[in-house]
DNA sequence: CCTCCATGTTTACAACATAAACACCGGACG
DNA sequence: CGTCCGGTGTTTATGTTGTAAACATGGAGG
């Protein structure tokens, strides 16, 4: 009635129940991550979620998808706002990659956990990452055209980038480097530093 | 009876636990890793494993333990067995963790995965984590005596490094970049190729 | 107005984590 | 040698979970 889609009884339960799982993520954490939980916090009983997902993997999945459609779209707008240079963009894409984990943390570890959904190995997530990266690749193709990359195969720099980028964000995101925030760095200028260095990696040439 | 310490009634029950726990893992995946399951496979009642462990949490934390004291073992000895220049040994050291994380795939899941914890945020995780980076920092630092790292702060050259084998392995082992090993390259090949970029990053002279 | 189907609810069952009460067994001590 | 005792494993019990089946409801289309 306020402002939702408003469509049957509940009004856009399934958008609800989306929600609620980001949150029940956030808040308690992938473990507590329960139909029932996320049930309750729509003010639903415990089965009607399966009526919008025939199983605990499939609403994680569409959590997961919702969160590859954010990044995807954060990703695309910074790119797009970043000078119209190769370079910028690539570089900027990267930046906007980390950004979206280390805002969005209960998306990310949804989308990177690999515990959550049973069966490991799910299509559209290996086709998500994938995509990911044939992005990467076609940027660093761009950028080595222009000289601004070291010649070579642009897959390996791009896996190099992106296990870099991931790795980080999931050190920081899981907390395994709290010691590290007690130095004189900041988060965001440890970020710098660690991408700024990958991106030397591959000889890349700063602006 | 056999060799084992043969104690009790089972007979080191908490090593043939610890044993199954991470069987599980390997065969079935964290969501399968249940204290009933693990028992089961011990030969002992759903309950018995509670004289060992107050918790699911703390077998799982004694597995990681475990998991940890073997990475560390197996980095020291191939550090031992390289060359004794530290440049040599810097990077045996870093080819051991990826090896180790590549052909103990359980053993990493549950070491870094942070969702099998209920509590994220545990000391001893943060503790060993903490540990493998400052011998990272010490190692840069003796190659940047010796010339064959670039000068500054080790910290961050160290997060980097940690971060792109981190998420190399991750990205491997939760298949994420499956597609890729349909290409000419080996996993061996793509581990040189992301390790090398990484080392180049922190403007490292390889042999 | 009435009917039907999508949506939500109740009820039910098996597996799980965990706790409490119980049973066993090997060593300590007489 | 016998008896007790604490450590180890078992049984039983409770509350929660995932999921299926039967049931209820209310808005859309006739």
């Amino acid at each position: 009635m306020t402002a939702a889609k408003a469509k049957y009884h509940h009004g856009d339960l399934r958008t609800a129940l989306l929600d609620a799982a980001l949150d029940v993520i956030g808040e308690i954490g992938p473990q507590g991550l329960t139909i029932r939980e996320v049930a309750r916090r729509a003010g639903v009983s415990h089965a009607a979620p399966y009526r919008h997902f025939t199983d605990k993997d499939e609403l994680i999945l569409a959590v997961v998808e919702r969160g590859f459609a954010l990044l995807q779209r954060t990703m695309r707008e910074r790119k797009d706002a970043a000078p119209p240079d190769a370079m910028h963009q690539f570089a900027a894409s990267g930046m906007a990659y980390v950004d979206f984990a280390l805002n969005h943390p209960a998306y990310y570890r949804v989308m990177f956990s690999g515990d959550l959904l049973s069966s490991t190995g799910h299509v559209s997530l290996q086709h998500t990452s994938s995509e990911a990266l044939q992005d990467m690749v076609a940027d660093i193709t761009r950028c080595q055209e222009l000289g601004m990359v070291r010649k070579g195969d642009p897959v390996p720099q791009a896996l190099a980038i992106l296990s870099t980028i991931h790795g980080f964000v999931s050190l920081v995101n899981d907390n395994r480097i709290q010691h590290l925030l007690e130095n004189p760095y900041t988060l965001d200028q440890m970020r710098d530093m660690v991408v700024t260095s990958i991106f030397e990696g591959i000889g890349a040439r700063t602006a």
